[in-house]
DNA sequence: TTGTTAAATAATAACGATTATCATTAACAG
DNA sequence: CTGTTAATGATAATCGTTATTATTTAACAA
């Protein structure tokens, strides 16, 4: 945790920011919070846990900061609000989302699994590729057998 | 055209919807502009050419059961607004787009693509893909070339 | 240490897209 | 025609986000 929280910070300094306090408990929110999809209130509350005296202009900035320098990613999964993401260490690319349409869980997939479809768009679109978003959406394991087990119930009563 | 109302004005009755005229108007003008990504007032201020009477709210709940009915997709480029997005007639899954980050045009890409990578999330998350989306953000064969232009433009300086 | 300057912050007002409310109107069955 | 319900238009309300402004903090020179 310390070693990434560092590594953040040389990539502030390398652009002449710094790592506020209210900045490193922003940080930091996010780091122990990777696994979800926080939103810029949730983020809010969470540091305010801490450092109660934090405002909420403060988190924006700092996320809006952020994600400038690519440490998060911003995502809208079509809900009204704007979520964010750290990048793992070392990736390239963004990662792929499984938005499952019953529970609204989000799993995340850390695997390309785009470079051959990047390579098609390419040569057959001309486009160079920087980036990509890629989200799926459907039924979650968990969803799915809960379906089955809710359809045996259902033909049990008959 | 007309036959395509047709085909929506039967999925509109088919939940016992109506299709008023001034849904129609509305679908009529995201018709006429299929290619462009417009945005929830963009198509207010173009129904509002041919039925100045028609209100913002009547957009807006048009397009929301248009997005329902999956006859147009709601998609978001990252820009503080919805945008909406007809479907291609028969098509299955939602199209993908290639968005210029220089110039923020926006490309179109029918093709699937993504048939190999479903299988894969299917069979090794156990997740039952419904549909997806998937945005490439990079450079667009215009600006590639403009790019070329202004850097050969800059080597004659010299 | 003290003073100076610029960056960062907190509080809050402003904004803008979207949604909710509500009175009015249109469509249509009886 | 009359009653009923869906749809509409006008507009108020909501809510996420951004802008403003006064204040605080940090960096650094004198």
């Amino acid at each position: 945790m310390e070693h990434r929280i560092e590594k953040i910070k040389k990539q502030l300094h390398s652009q002449s920011y710094k790592l506020t306090p209210q900045r490193e408990a922003t940080v930091r929110v996010l780091l122990e919070n990777e696994e979800d999809h926080l939103s810029a209130e949730d983020v809010y509350l969470l540091v305010k846990e801490k450092a109660p005296e934090i405002g909420l202009a403060t988190v924006y900035r700092t996320l809006e900061l952020l994600t400038e320098l690519k440490v998060v990613d911003k995502i809208n999964f079509g809900d009204g609000v704007s979520r964010y993401d750290l990048r793992k260490e070392g990736a390239e690319h963004f990662h792929h989302h499984l938005v499952c349409i019953e529970c609204g869980s989000v799993e995340e997939i850390e695997e390309d699994l785009l470079l051959d479809v990047e390579k098609i768009v390419e040569s057959q679109w001309g486009f160079e590729v920087k980036d990509h978003r890629l989200t799926f959406h459907g039924i979650c394991r968990v969803c799915q057998k809960q379906a089955v087990t809710a359809s045996s119930a259902e033909e049990n009563k008959k």
